[in-house]
DNA sequence: CACAAATAGGATAAAATTATCCGAAATAAA
DNA sequence: TTTATTTCGGATAATTTTATCCTATTTGTG
């Protein structure tokens, strides 16, 4: 569904929000370590979202990752998907059409397009915040 | 969402069907131009379904790619998708954790799980048949 | 039987994704 | 200002997915 790029984002973001409200900074290694994927990788993805605007980044001594505590609540699933593997979980034919076009649909189209905007639906209607606080009250889960 | 494997098999799927009902049996090359796809790549594809039982192939002169008839209707989408995907679209976490447990869940399992769900029922109740059919009257299309 | 027409299957190649490594640049503290 | 720490960014490598090519095998027909 989504790449392990994207996977990797998004937990990874729910992890750096978590810490934020404690106004602790992290690293790719904490990060990383927590989400369980590989460090350098994850460091690119990390600099991804900073490019986004989605994540802050501050260099040097004490630095690390961090999202406004206030930006939390209104980040949304749907602007890290976005970020990482762009607009395809929106917009791509599910059977490889070049355009998903209502005027020329696959075969697929109509049963499609409902589950693809149910996705899109959730991703857009689902937070960090939310997301955060399951993990720190031990619902959910960021690893194994 | 589906592998480029995927696609073509579900798309070669329906043109076999349409040709089966005509009594026509198709060639790999037939096949990749009219879904508008790599022909070799495409073969091997086709030979996954044969080993899957999902279609026919027939060595030989006046040979090609076939299903039964009276086995159109009862193919389902998710046979293809299973064959050439395996089961990871219905079982896999959307986080990429190593199971999908609902005692250890990802901090989007809720969520994710009711659209994968759909999927899935979408796809198991979704024949080769009414497929074909629509291709064939000109409600669908199969490339471009 | 010999030949032509097809699929089967192995060996490679190309491209995309995932992953690693290392030096440069920035920054805070001593 | 020097040093330690940390992100940034380019180069490279490994893996997976996608794609191609060539030969073997099967099978119907003359
Ligand atoms: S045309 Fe294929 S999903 Fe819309
Ligand atoms: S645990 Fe992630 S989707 Fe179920």
């Amino acid at each position: 569904m989504f790449s392990k790029a994207c996977e990797y984002g998004i937990k990874a973001s729910i992890f750096i929000a978590i810490n934020s409200y404690e106004g602790r900074r992290v690293s790719p290694k904490e990060i990383s370590k927590e989400i369980d994927s590989p460090q350098a990788f994850t460091a690119k993805i990390l600099q991804d979202l900073v490019r986004h605007n989605i994540i802050n980044s501050v260099k040097g001594a004490y630095g690390g990752f961090e999202i406004d505590k206030d930006k939390i609540a209104s980040t949304k699933l749907s602007q890290i998907v976005n970020a990482i593997d762009g607009d395809k979980v929106y917009n791509h034919c599910g059977l490889g059409l070049h355009t998903c076009d209502e005027n020329h649909p696959c075969p697929v189209h109509d049963k499609f397009k409902t589950i693809r905007a149910e996705l899109k639906d959730m991703l857009e209607n689902t937070n960090l915040e939310e997301l955060a606080l399951d993990i720190k009250s031990g619902l959910t889960f960021l690893k194994i």
